[in-house]
DNA sequence: TCCTCGGGGTGACAGATGTCATGGGTGGGG
DNA sequence: CCCCACCCATGACATCTGTCACCCCGAGGA
């Protein structure tokens, strides 16, 4: 509803037009390519695959195709992935209308369009400091399971399981893996 | 930037007119008296009160405005709460935009418009047994307070706090606080 | 070559968490 | 009046969590 109502109001402007919609990350690059689109606007969460791995995948197969991530939720970790993964304009959905079709005129220039604030947020923040089995062990962790179930998850004994949920916890100065789950969602960690 | 579009999109229909948006729940009823709605399009989550407790303020001081609930998550518990508090109709975003209009023009008739899968799972699932202190506490462990934090902060015992725990974690048939809190979140008893 | 970092592991220990039994008080319904 | 649900509390107990010290391995970088 959200994608065709954005659709429909991106087709009123003069000069843009709507050439494809798709509600699955995984169909992003076909769509692209068949409908010759010269910019993509992308959700991050999607089903079939993340809006920031689709960026990725479509910057690698279509590297003329401008980026634009709009997503509900302006994590700074989200925007560095974003950047990361090749997007030219990062918008949360809770900006005025206008900045949309905007954002889309702009990277049509060349330009990158990025809220100044969210960009200070995300520099002052740093880098996600876990490593990827941390980020493994704590994800698993996000929906209640107790270690036991992590370790027979990944494949790791329950004493490394909480080795790694020590350090997590530490990294993310929380005081326990619920705090952790938590701070690391807000910052995009996860 | 999603309800200008969605207002965008209704203006669009010839017998439809978008009288009035505000951002936040607390700001619907004023709203609505000012502009002589005949229809509310409510989504849940808002800042300054939730669209439910919105809608039930509503119904009482303008029964004769109509309700309709445009959420993202079509979570059984929500669509019993919006029931409760008076709303005549109740859609998840993810539908098809032409639902939208469809459904205003039905509730404008006396219609109540309703997904009847939805509408089976609600029923299915039973309602929430939760007792209000039981929510408070479980609501305060949700972003992963320790018992001591959350007795301070509800002036409880930490004893009491683990019992109230303890019984939310059974009435969820969860094994700890966290997967207890993802249980009832997802039921949208929280 | 050595050092560091990531992955994976063990054992010990304190403190947090979850359960249970048991008690008290209130207020509403039958 | 009694029963029940809810509220609040205590104490005991077992288990789960979080921390720390220490171990091994392989891959890089200096």
């Amino acid at each position: 509803m959200v994608r065709e109502a954005l659709a429909t109001l991106l087709g009123l402007e003069e000069d843009i037009e709507v050439v494809a919609q798709v509600g699955r990350g995984d169909e992003v690059i076909a769509a692209a390519r068949d409908s010759g689109a010269d910019v993509a606007l992308l959700d991050i969460e999607m089903p079939g695959m993340t809006g920031l791995d689709a960026a990725a995948a479509l910057r690698k197969a279509l590297p003329g195709v401008r980026i634009v991530i709009v997503t509900t939720f302006g994590r700074p970790g989200y925007l560095r992935r974003a950047m990361e993964s090749g997007a030219d304009a990062f918008l949360v959905k809770d900006a005025p209308a206008a900045q949309l079709a905007d954002a889309v005129r702009r990277v049509l220039r060349g330009e990158r369009v990025i809220d100044p604030a969210l960009a200070a947020a995300a520099l002052a923040e740093g880098a996600d400091p876990l490593t990827p089995r941390e980020r493994d062990v704590l994800r698993a962790a996000a929906d209640g399971r107790a270690n036991a179930d992590i370790a027979r998850a990944l494949h790791l004994s329950e004493g490394t399981v909480r080795n790694y949920l020590s350090t997590a916890i530490q990294k993310t100065a929380a005081r326990n893996r619920a705090e952790a789950v938590r701070i690391a969602r807000e910052r995009g960690w996860l």
